[in-house]
DNA sequence: GGTAACATGTAAGCGGTTACATGATTAG
DNA sequence: CTAATCATGTAACCGCTTACATGTTACC
């Protein structure tokens, strides 16, 4: 069947409370994207291979002229998402981040030139963290109240924390080159 | 001229003290492979690229009969790495976990499956705390005492406390829901 | 009447990985 | 003598993104 996380994915949004295409893009959009990202042109074909797979069905629900088609998940499907997530083995994350790229290599810059580099992940993060609070944790919430959904508000809070451990780490770094700038020890 | 992140990772590794396509390829393996992948086959292209540019020079110094080739930054380098460094703009960040994702769609799960997820993402942080902690730190720190970087050392520990984070994250959503299990409130 | 949101796609390209290939030197 | 390390590649593939395309309905 050969199914990938992006096949978890679209199970899983279907489980969460999406049930069309498009409505697996917005809540992507507004939530699990910080962690893995689908783009629309991936989910339409996967919805039509997990149909094939017999994981989920869908039935055409036109809004008048506009056509639009719903799914949901089959026992097969249920299934098949529980065996994912209780499967052991390798959880594989991948982190890239041009900030903490342009951190490494801050010995080429000046003392102050590289304090600011802090400052941009700090600021960076700072934003994230408003972003989250603003759109993501709501939007969870909102998952929570109408579907009776719990881990994806708690998910968004570990988004929430983890951009505000940033900034607590990048502010202590920063106090710390104000008080013994780089290169002149003491 | 067209540079990549890549590029720079190319460029900045020879700043900090690698010489040959292999050092680099070890070198990242031990340090910044964490915020930005690099493989040996997209290394050693980039080097004749990078040195088409005139941002690097080679010379030939194989050892024996074993061939090896030896770069430096050339002083266009050393200001495009500049260039790069200071640029402000997109600070690119991208974060894909399946463990995350998992967490995320928990709720198709027991309270005690999902609890084990949370578990997991734990061990995992504790896997890669040990990691930086025998491996990548002490790394970084020779890179400090060789070639008077700080910088890496400085990203090591910014991994290392991400992931000593993240466990203290995941040990106080266990112990919340020993106290409440989900699905029973109170 | 125009803009935003709804809804679903096609085609092309590319950045990056996997698998494979080769051979020399050093350490145990 | 064997394994690990040093050192540098080629070829094929593929997941994913970008750019583009199309039409409808709801809202102000």
């Amino acid at each position: 069947m050969d199914l990938t996380p992006a096949s978890y994915l679209v199970l899983g949004m279907l489980h969460t409370g999406a049930r069309s295409g498009y409505e697996i893009k917005r809540g992507t959009e507004l939530s699990v994207r910080f962690f893995w990202t689908i783009s629309p042109v991936q989910i339409y074909p996967e919805l039509k291979r997990l149909e094939d797979f017999g994981l989920i069905v869908g039935r055409d629900d036109p809004r008048g002229a506009r056509k639009r088609r719903l799914y949901e998940l089959t026992e097969e499907g249920r299934l098949a998402m529980r065996e994912w997530l209780l499967a052991p083995g390798e959880l594989a994350m991948e982190w890239r981040d041009a900030a903490l790229l342009k951190l490494f290599f801050a010995d080429a810059l000046d003392p102050d030139e590289a304090r600011e580099r802090i400052a941009a992940i700090r600021q960076r993060a700072e934003r994230m963290r408003a972003e989250f609070e603003a759109e993501i944790c709501p939007a969870a919430e909102k998952t929570r109240e109408r579907f009776g959904r719990d881990f994806p508000l708690l998910t968004a809070q570990f988004g929430h924390d983890f951009h505000e451990w940033v900034i607590e780490w990048c502010l202590e770094r920063e106090r710390e080159l104000d008080a013994v700038p780089v290169g002149k020890a003491r």
